[in-house]
RNA sequence: GCCUCCUUAGCUCAGUCGGUUAGAGCGCCGGACUGUUAAUCCGUAGGUCCUUGGUUCGAGUCCAAGAGGAGGCGCCA
């Protein structure tokens, strides 16, 4: 007999029809009901052993064996449910056992447990009704992406995971090599001589597609990117990781108010997107923080429930404003004057995550987008701002700010302007014949453009609420650490 | 890279001022249970107090070093 997912059975009930359902046991009550659970939803099957069963095929060593996380195969007749709490549930014919799980040797139990501990057991942990429902809604995310952009007309581009450009300007890199650490092959200078490398030049793994997607863009128009991205810092946050996925859109003719348009779009499609369509596992992880909070002074609690919040955000407009504006607001707070922020605010400093946070969770209470930043402390391709004044000039690079987890998304109108960007790529100290080909794309056929880059991990955290990014990447790489 | 905290039963934790035989809840195991919803009830077992060294008559408790983990900052997505 083919299996059913339990999903189906719960969506349309026929009472009377025979099924066969496959599954986990997530509970078994008066050595009578079994709740299984299958992966298709986040919600289980109540499969009740019946006195018949008992009668004329008893076989103890089965029931014996159906234990928290046993695999079993069920074949029965739905029934119009006698107890409270589910419509349907499943009286069992026979009952096949797949795979015992011995609790005396399995790492999980039916109860709560820690994540730092569950992060030991990654093998295991989506199991639990947490992780499951955070991995159905990454998947979830990950489609709305591509149905998003491709509704849209915009055409997804696999940019390279392994590059030889040395200068995209986005923190520390993981180097590619197949030389013999051993005994490595050196030139007469004594350097090492990466000519005899694989690639015959030293390489290392993206930590963008930027570059390489603004050359699709300047071709297709509206391209994006999604996929790995690897960046070696030391970084010890819940919001950091060493490989994470990311999502970065280009598009031709954009400027920097097109780019905030499509992000703020964007964004509120993707919430949108896990709204409408997996309202139980939202609301389990919903349940999940509120118990977490109840031993957590008025103060640290979230003021909205994640549901409420996530329907906020994409009801309301994101705020909007401007670095210079918001070195403003942080001065004249109360919380800077009473010199209660460790780091000075100053125009031409960079903010702190905790001049961000007091902007999102204390000023405005929703999303914010900050823009025009100093030129000085932002990447070389970003556009600079015409009519500045001497000293203050600016860069059209705009942050996405969120509650709870600072920045989701960064972007900026790229500079198009082949000798400004000479002038720039000089500053910065990075060799042009490293990015020739990206100098000709402004001498050739050049256009306005604007893109940004989203974190798709940082994105899926918000969406389900979890503290720790390392809970939302089923195998998490980060500094010292790249277990399973 | 800088700073802080944690490590006691399978899990979550308590353990007073350094003082006799280290405790609880849950789980496990055994038993009971024909309408349960993390079922409930009864009973048993379970410990290298992270490791090493030191102080002390005496260390889970104090000190030092090491290991592992978590968090904050920086860097960023």
């Amino acid at each position: 007999m083919k299996r059913t997912e339990i999903t189906e059975i719960l969506r349309q009930p026929e009472v009377g029809v025979e099924v066969k359902v496959s599954g986990w046991v997530r509970s078994f009550r008066s050595n009578r009901f079994i709740a299984l659970y299958d992966g298709s939803s986040f919600n289980t099957l109540q499969v009740v052993v019946p006195d018949s069963y008992r009668d004329e095929k008893f076989d103890e060593e089965i029931l014996k064996k159906i234990q928290f996380h046993a695999c079993i195969s069920v074949t029965g007749k739905l029934a119009e449910s006698q107890g409270a709490g589910q419509a349907v549930e499943l009286i069992a014919d026979s009952i096949e056992l797949l795979g015992e799980c011995v609790p005396e040797e399995y790492h999980l139990q039916p109860k709560n447990m820690t994540m730092e501990y569950l992060r030991e057991k990654a093998h295991f942990r989506m199991r639990t009704q947490t992780f499951s429902a955070v991995f159905r809604i990454r998947h979830a995310v990950a489609y709305a992406v591509h149905k998003y952009f491709n509704d849209k007309g915009y055409y997804y581009m696999h940019t390279p995971i392994v590059t030889g450009s040395d200068a995209e300007g986005a923190g520390e890199m993981f180097r590619v090599t197949t030389l013999d650490l051993d005994n490595l092959p050196r030139t007469e200078s004594g350097e090492i001589d990466f000519k005899q490398d694989f690639f015959e030049k030293s390489t290392n793994l993206t930590v963008s597609g930027q570059l390489q997607g603004e050359i699709a863009a300047m071709a297709l128009g509206k391209i994006y990117t999604f996929g790995p991205t690897f960046r070696a810092e030391q970084s010890f946050t819940t919001r950091h990781l060493a490989e994470f996925w990311m999502i970065e859109p280009e598009v031709a003719f954009n400027d920097i108010f097109d780019n905030m348009d499509l992000a703020e779009d964007f964004v509120k499609y993707l919430i949108r997107h896990i709204l409408d369509n997996y309202p139980d596992d939202l609301a389990f992880l919903d349940k999940r923080i509120k118990d977490e909070e109840k031993n957590m002074k008025q103060d640290d609690r979230r003021p909205m429930g994640l549901a409420d919040m996530l329907r906020f955000v994409v009801d309301n407009d994101f705020e909007r404003i401007t670095y210079t504006e918001a070195v403003d607001i942080l001065r004249n707070s109360n919380t800077y004057k009473k010199g209660k922020f460790k780091f000075d605010v100053q125009w031409g400093k960079d903010l702190q995550s905790e001049h961000e946070r007091y902007l999102v969770e204390k000023h405005f209470q929703k999303p914010v987008f900050v823009r025009d930043y100093p030129k000085a402390i932002k990447a070389f391709y970003m556009r600079e701002n015409d009519g500045t004044e001497p000293g203050k000039e600016t860069v059209a690079a705009m942050d996405c700010l969120f509650p709870y987890i600072g920045e989701v998304i960064g972007g900026s109108q790229r500079e198009e302007r082949h000798g400004k960007l000479l002038e720039r790529l000089h500053a910065q100290g990075i060799h042009e014949e490293e990015l020739w080909w990206y100098l000709e794309l402004r001498k050739f056929g050049g256009c306005p453009h604007a893109g940004f880059g989203l974190g798709f991990e940082r994105m899926v955290q918000f969406i389900t609420g979890m503290g720790n990014i390392r809970d939302v990447i089923a195998f998490p790489r980060a500094a010292g650490q790249a277990d399973f």
